[in-house]
DNA sequence: ACCTCAATAT
DNA sequence: AATATTGAGG
């Protein structure tokens, strides 16, 4: 259970009112005055004479605190040691008549959190909702880091030395980080707390813990994983239990919608409802059968296999529909699925695969549909339906071809904004992967079916130019109803030629739009340049 | 630096 | 046999 920030300035209302204190004073006298005071600041207060009453009262399920006051003397040094030892997880203020600087610094030591000389001042009193927000806000940050970091922990230990050096999954984890996604895995935290708002007590005392509270260190220490976030206290047991399995089995691959956009949307408007976050992204690397090595994850450089979950691959075809088939390129894929550890190598690799299941797959298909010999003779490599389509220079021309026996410069409906689902059954039989994947669990979802067109088919009603899909590099999109025909004569705006032919020039490897026959580049430039857009040439290429 | 394809490994 | 990784070539 974890006191959030959000649970503090969202989530309590009247904060602090409502605040649990627990006092702890030798001197019920002093106890019954110090209740009271705080009892006008609207706090709640318990008062426990002996140290061990109250530390029972802190285990106790039922009843919880956010914070304790605790009266340091000459005579009871052991039991209030005693009792932050024991109390970990509660923020526990020292008060003391005494000004002994000894005792002092073992009580700071041992993790209070200040320590206060009597008589307290109202203001102090009032003020110690501080404390507790301030170990909201701290534990929430180690929290994120902790979720964060935790699930690329293993994958990116290996894959940080590896031999080609290539450490995309430090990189990936690192670029991510910076950039506008966190993603969170609150799953490790899923024993069922329902965030009870106020009461939110066992407040994890992670500060308390200086040198094992870092969630950041790297070295395997499964040791601290244990003593970072499981002090004690019972209920931290399914926490750490479960870090512990995730750690043995790797790291398991969420159901959650891998869309980035949603990721984004769903973090910006901050979660009230924990079970709303999305959980981290990482894939499942199954380890090669190896013996555990105890020393150090040196030795453990054998190269570890990505598994292609569906979930990952529903991410990897998500990626290419957004791209266009025709240019979606390992790297931009794997910008795309923003899943942990992966590398470019891994995506390339099975890029490659899907490009060949769609060589295979649609040449078939495309005899079913256009039983003309001459057009399967026409057919190139690419098994396109192709026919010319955009004048060069065009932004659309760069749209991927389509399989739908429609004019080609119909975009893929996949890419229709309306998300129209599939209704004709025209489109291909879902070829499906050898392997069991349990693509039932996407339903009308053929985006998942190898080297299958990923829409649905064209929509009669024709919104051709909503071309979501071509905007990840910048071109303008020109919206336009009505079909082809009418925009022959159509010149887009300069910087979207611009923005084209940079891009077919400084990455030869992009396809040229389909039905283009590569231009030399000294033609285009010689174009360009009557046309008045001058750009610089690198004869590289 | 990165893509693609083919060879190789599992 | 299928699929991932590695490596060569562009």
């Amino acid at each position: 259970m974890v006191c959030t920030a959000n649970d503090i300035l969202e989530g309590w209302k009247d904060f602090p009112k409502g605040l649990k204190v627990l006092l702890l004073y030798q001197d019920c006298n002093f106890a019954a005055e110090m209740k009271l005071r705080l009892e006008q600041m609207d706090y709640v207060v318990n008062v426990f004479c002996n140290e061990a009453e109250a530390l029972s009262a802190v285990s106790c399920k039922s009843q919880t605190y956010h914070i304790a006051i605790v009266e340091v003397s000459k005579s009871n040094n052991d039991a209030i040691f005693r009792f932050l030892e024991t109390a970990k997880e509660l923020p526990t203020i020292m008060t003391s008549n005494i000004n002994c600087l000894s005792t002092m610094m073992k009580c700071i030591e041992l993790g209070a959190l200040e320590f206060l000389q009597t008589p307290l001042s109202d203001d102090k009193l009032r003020n110690i909702w501080q404390h507790v927000a301030h170990k909201a806000f701290n534990d929430n940050r180690k929290k994120e880091a902790c979720d964060y970091l935790e699930p690329v922990k293993e994958s990116a230990c290996s894959l940080h030395q590896s031999p080609d050096g290539e450490a995309d999954g430090i990189n990936h984890t690192v670029k991510s980080e910076g950039s506008t996604v966190q993603q969170e895995n609150i799953n490790l935290y899923s024993g069922g707390d329902k965030y009870p708002a106020p009461s939110t007590p066992q407040l994890k005392q992670v500060a308390r813990l200086p040198d094992h509270g870092d969630c950041q260190d790297q070295t395997e220490d499964s040791k601290s994983v244990d003593t970072i976030c499981c002090n004690s206290a019972t209920e931290n047991a399914c926490y750490t239990s479960s870090k512990l399995q995730m750690e043995e089995v790797g790291v398991k691959e969420e159901h959650q919608s891998a869309d980035k956009s949603e990721i984004i949307a769903r973090r910006s408007s901050l979660p009230k409802d924990p079970s709303s976050v999305p959980c981290t992204s990482s894939i499942d690397l199954k380890k090669s059968s190896q013996p555990p090595n105890s020393s150090g994850s040196k030795s453990n450089r054998k190269k570890l296999k990505v598994e292609w979950t569906p979930e990952l691959h529903k991410k990897f075809i998500h990626a290419v529909e957004q791209l266009g088939v025709d240019h979606a390129i390992p790297s931009r894929i794997l910008e795309l699925m923003k899943v942990e550890g992966l590398t470019r190598h891994n995506v390339a690799s099975h890029l490659q695969k899907y490009r060949m299941q769609r060589r295979h797959i649609l040449p078939k298909e495309e005899e079913r549909r256009w039983p003309n010999p001459r057009d399967s003779a026409r057919r190139s490599y690419y098994p396109y339906k192709p026919i010319m389509t955009y004048p060069p220079y065009h932004p659309n021309s760069v749209m991927p071809p389509n399989h739908q026996g429609y004019p080609a410069w119909l975009p893929p409906a996949s890419s229709h904004p309306n998300g129209v689902t599939m209704q004709g059954s025209h489109y291909y039989p879902a070829w499906q992967p050898a392997e069991n994947w349990h693509w039932g669990s996407y339903p009308g979802m053929h985006a998942d079916a190898w080297g299958c067109p990923v829409m649905p088919p064209a929509q009669p009603s024709f919104t051709p130019y909503h071309q979501n899909a071509y905007d990840y590099r910048g071109s303008h999109a020109i919206h336009t109803r009505g079909s082809m025909v009418h925009n022959l004569d159509l010149h887009p705006p300069e910087e979207a030629i611009d923005k084209v032919v940079k891009e077919a020039i400084s990455k030869p490897y992009l396809p040229l739009p389909l039905g283009l026959k590569p231009p030399s580049t000294e033609s285009v430039l010689n174009e360009l340049s009557k046309q008045g857009i001058h750009l610089h040439h690198h004869p590289s290429y």
